[in-house]
RNA sequence: GCGGGUGUCGCCAAGUGGUUAAGGCCUCGGAUUGUGGUUCCGAUAUUCGUGGGUUCGACCCCCAUCACCCGCCCCA
């Protein structure tokens, strides 16, 4: 036998088993996004590199080390490690700053990057997203929340732990960096490894780190003081507020976290996560922010913008698995030519069907009908010569027998 | 990139140095040649991720290699 080729790392097959599942979160999202007027965008998954680099950033993980990019005629492409700069093109590209704003948009599909594989993590996987742009006011920032906690919500997932914060805008954020730097330096030696790196590179996820000595040298007064001042400045301050204003009276249970910190380098003001406790260590369902100057970054006439993106595979893994859907009928019968015209016309009627293909004994194809389908279709030489069938409920063993024009109007389906 | 773990049939697994590698599920066939889902019987791994080595003998011990999983980093 020929050697067997197999998946990639990092890399699943969705098997028809599960799609039904993933059909539900694409129904789910366009049923939720379009109750706060978002529309579906898909954009290409290969873009030029540049987009990302520019984008995303050059100075992020996934700008860095974890693009899958390759050359072809003499331009740079990337496989999308994220979707936000996609979208932000396109909006761009196709005018739609000249659409009313505020322009909504959500999208869903694959991403890729190229990481060590673990619980919660593949080099493929899938985002559901939404992005809206044009609007400054921390009322879309609420909405854009609201959307998120009612989308995990008709999910059936209720309790998960929304945790918000604000970067401040470049100016104040750059401020607090400089003063956290400073407050650190006495210490820096005593930091670990890849405190020392984000010292340099992102000061402000120093203060996430799950090491007990860096933890302790974060605990000092003097360094507390620096991470509770409210460095943001007084825009930045009354921005959030209110934002914590029409969360409250939304009703959405959320907890500031100080140390929220997004990797991606265009977020400001606002940045929110939705986690759970289900998940192992990747444990975030839902990153999100305001990205105020991403687009004039990119091109674009300068527009605010604010939106998140979830991971589906982390939300299918808190979902409980539906059944799958049960035929409604098999054909069981040894006349193969009247099964297969009786399928196409049972089919034409909207139902749908099977019958045995490879024309195997009686007992078997009734066998197959009971565990696959809920009604057998029995067509045997007595039904096929007075145009009738005999259908049979496998679930209550009930038999009757019917004309075949009118046959389906029997079923309680 | 760093650390830990695991690889025996399509799936779940027992076996941890001694002739033919348990068992369960699924699949297929038969009992039952027009009435199932229950039951009963039968079939399916010359081979234990791969390549070397040790040994009279290896799924089992040693070395290497590959794959997957988990954690760190980072992120959804």
């Amino acid at each position: 036998m020929a050697e067997i080729i197999k998946v990639l790392k990092g890399t699943k097959d969705i098997l028809p088993q599960e799609v039904n599942m993933w059909q539900l979160l694409e129904k789910k999202a366009d049923q939720v996004f379009s109750k706060y007027g978002f529309k579906e965008i898909r954009t290409p998954i290969i873009e030029y590199t540049e987009l990302f680099s520019r984008g995303v950033g050059d100075t992020t993980d996934i700008v860095n080390k974890e693009m899958y990019t390759f050359e072809k005629s003499d331009r740079s492409i990337t496989l999308r490690p994220e979707n936000t700069a996609g979208v932000v093109r396109s909006y761009i590209e196709n005018g739609m700053t000249r659409l009313p704003a505020p322009v909504k948009l959500w999208y869903h599909g694959p991403m890729f990057r190229y990481e060590r594989p673990q619980a919660g993590r593949q080099r493929q996987f899938h985002q559901v997203g939404v992005e809206m742009f044009g609007v400054k006011q921390p009322t879309a920032d609420a909405e854009v929340i609201l959307a998120a906690v009612n989308y995990l919500k008709a999910l059936g997932l209720n309790d998960l732990d929304v945790e918000i914060n604000s970067l401040g805008c470049p100016k104040c954020r750059n401020e607090f960096k400089n003063n956290l730097k400073e407050v650190l330096k006495p210490y820096f030696d005593e930091l670990c490894d890849d405190c020392k790196n984000r010292y340099e590179k992102n000061p402000l996820r120093l203060l996430d780190c799950k090491i007990e000595s860096c933890k302790k040298i974060f605990e000092k007064p003097e360094v507390q003081e620096v991470i509770n001042s409210d460095f943001i400045c007084d825009e930045c301050a009354e921005h959030y507020t209110e934002l914590k204003l029409y969360l409250n009276k939304m009703g959405v249970h959320y907890t500031e976290n100080k140390l929220l910190v997004r990797g991606l380098d265009y977020y400001n003001r606002t940045v929110f996560e939705i986690k759970s406790n289900n998940l192992g260590s990747q444990n975030a369902v839902c990153g999100g922010g305001r990205y105020d100057s991403l687009v004039a970054q990119l091109g674009g006439e300068d527009t605010p913008a604010v939106g998140f993106a979830m991971g589906m595979e982390r939300l299918i893994s808190l979902i409980t698995p539906k059944e799958p859907k049960r035929l409604d009928c098999y054909i069981v019968s040894n006349f193969p030519v009247d099964a297969f015209v009786l399928a196409e016309e049972l089919r034409h009627q909207g139902l749908n069907v099977e019958f045995d293909l490879a024309n195997r004994k009686f007992t078997k194809q009734m066998e197959k009908a009971s565990k696959t389908a809920k009604y057998a279709f029995i067509l045997g030489e007595d039904e096929i010569l007075k145009h009738q069938v005999s259908i049979k409920n496998l679930d209550n063993g009930k038999q009757i027998t019917a004309d075949r024009a009118s046959c389906t109007k029997m079923l309680d389906l």
